[in-house]
DNA sequence: TCAATTTACTTGATTATTCACGTGATTTGT
DNA sequence: ACAAATCACGTGAATAATCAAGTAAATTGA
């Protein structure tokens, strides 16, 4: 008698007859993390930022300056986007981008003040989304799914999709 | 003597003065489905579909028909997008649109044979992916990561953004 | 009953993103 | 040393997504 499997997986994977979507980790994953990007883009709208901006900005703010393609990575979204979308927050006036004098093929980006103060004002609606989305969590479960989406992610990049 | 909080948290908000990006739950979040979504972009590119089309077919194959709305709030995406993602799916003869004959505002979108034909090939793609995605977790773990996804949304969802 | 709302989309115009390609700068291999 | 490869972008053209407005059907309330 053989198992069916080595490593038995919790939720029957989509080519499985049984297959049910709304238990598939994946697809809550990727519902989840679209319905927080949906509230925080409706919150964002009142100050008439865009989530993007939002995004670049609190990066800035963890890493100043950054390079086109860290930004690139960090967002997972393609650099010649993340190009369009820093052009027009350099018309904006909340970053500025110089040529790296050590390698100038690299593009730093500088966050602004003007890009600082409306950071700082996007950080108190971060924060104020964050509490309400974790509202009855205990810390060990943040824990817990910040090391878990992190293997995820390690487990995603990893090999990139070997046959 | 007063805490500062009535329930810790147990990484640091985003107003926060020491803030730590890599380890923000919600960060780690939307890196973890975007690094999904891409990951999948690639391998559903070398089949000639796009991620939007994948995401449809997928919800048609857990419930057909489905409406519009059922949809567009499945995929968390506005109306009018998946209007259009309907509409050159229909072309490609992957789906069909009928409206309801109950309701007649309703549009029912059904999945064709060659739209299910294409679902069953991408439903191996979308399985190859799952298990190397959950590499080395146990069921508990992916059951746990469930669990938390959902509470998270739940709190997403209800009171959208009091204050 | 019937005007006012609400619902469930659809569409035209606008905006955003991505693809494919190009450029100039650094690295690598011999 | 120097040709070939790679890297880090930027750009024009194409594609996709969103906003705002509109339509037609169903529902609500006086």
């Amino acid at each position: 008698m053989t198992d069916k499997s080595q490593t038995t997986l919790a939720f029957l994977p989509p080519d499985h007859p049984d297959f049910l979507l709304d238990d598939y980790p994946l697809y809550n994953l990727n519902r989840t993390s679209w319905t927080y990007m949906d509230e925080m883009g409706k919150v964002l709208k009142a100050v008439d930022v865009d989530a993007p901006t939002w995004r670049v900005l609190t990066l800035l703010g963890d890493r100043n300056p950054s390079t086109v393609t860290e930004l690139s990575q960090r967002t997972v979204t393609k650099m010649s986007t993340i190009t369009r979308i820093l052009i027009r927050m350099e018309k904006d006036k909340l970053v500025e981008r110089k040529s790296s004098p050590t390698d100038s093929r690299v593009t730093e980006v500088f966050i602004t003040d003007k890009g600082r103060m409306v950071l700082e004002k996007l950080k108190v609606i971060a924060g104020r989304m964050y509490r309400t989305a974790f509202e009855g969590f205990s810390d060990s479960e943040i824990n817990t799914m910040v090391q878990l989406l992190r293997r995820l992610r390690e487990n995603l990049t990893r090999s990139p999709y070997l046959e």
